[in-house]
DNA sequence: TTATTATATGATATTGTTTATAAATAGGAT
DNA sequence: ATCCTATTTATAAACAATATCATATAATAA
């Protein structure tokens, strides 16, 4: 498999403590404070970087360590940090609202690769849109800020237990 | 502005006849029929074919020809249709499904420019990812089915309305 | 410190979209 | 005509997400 499939996982100590600061520091440039909760939600969002979870997700999460904390808060503090661009709002068709960081360099989103069978969600680190971002914006007048690109399919895991993919598109929402 | 952004348009007549019939005959083939309800929500698919329409805007428009229809029969035609791949599911974060006809011969979606200044959707007809799509089931192992590649921005007729463009990308979902 | 103000939170109600349910209806087949 | 299945309508329910509002917390001023 490419290396650029690779996932940074969750990364405990140093790391997330600078990333933590560093999403603080963004707070307060806004004039907003990091509050237990808003600190609580930013350390399961880091703790589980790999995932894409929703605010349902991220809510259960967050009780395990601060039982008292409310669902509204949860998604005040995703709405929050996803207007300060410190996450994404991402949306893969199944009714949720799933969240991402933002990378930090990249101009761009990057791109997911999404398994019909399993549902699993993988992605390419890497953007690989710039050929054809200049097309568009040169053949139709359209000045791109952003992308998103997504591929349905098999995932190499499921590849030897699916043997009709045709059938898995049907209905759903994409 | 490129060619092949221009739209089909409404066509009245011989071929909205033409297509009805076909739809009718696809229906057909899998034991469901083409009932006066499903033929007045196909209509207006039809007759609308160049707008995405939601499920709220299909029911509007059908209970203009035939009041007495119902909120649910439009949901389960329009998830009929899906079902057969008459049409497709669109998601373009704003909380609602989007419904268009699928692309006659085309393998695979047609991709779409939103533009984030005055929400229009705007269509590039080609399918300009092959070469990724080759380099996707290489490198990572992916079958693909099919893809949705969305471009944001600012469209051709915003441009000068807009001056600070990176503004606008905020908390979207997308 | 205490009073004052602004900000943030938690519990809950409400909204909006979509799906599920149950009774009524329509069309064919026998 | 009667039966049978598919379909529809109206309504209730499920679900995610947002709005409301009283309370709590933090920052500021006196």
């Amino acid at each position: 498999m490419a290396s650029h499939i690779m996932k940074k996982g969750a990364q405990g100590g140093v790391a997330m403590e600078e990333r933590v600061k560093q999403i603080k520091q963004q707070l307060s440039t806004h004039n907003y404070k990091l509050t237990p909760q808003r600190e609580a939600t930013v350390r399961v969002l880091l703790e589980n970087e790999e995932d894409h979870l929703s605010a349902e997700d991220v809510y259960l999460l967050v009780k395990e360590k601060a039982p008292e904390i409310g669902l509204a808060t949860v998604y005040r503090t995703l709405e929050l940090l996803s207007d300060l661009s410190i996450i994404h709002k991402l949306n893969f068709g199944d009714g949720v609202t799933r969240y991402e960081f933002r990378a930090e360099g990249a101009e761009h989103h990057h791109h997911h690769l999404i398994c019909l069978n399993c549902g699993a969600v993988d992605e390419i680190i890497d953007d690989w849109l710039g050929p054809i971002e200049r097309r568009v914006e040169k053949e139709f007048d359209f000045r791109i800020i952003d992308h998103r690109l997504t591929f349905h399919g098999i995932c190499h895991r499921c590849k030897d237990q699916v043997k009709d993919p045709e059938k898995l598109i049907g209905s759903k929402v994409t």
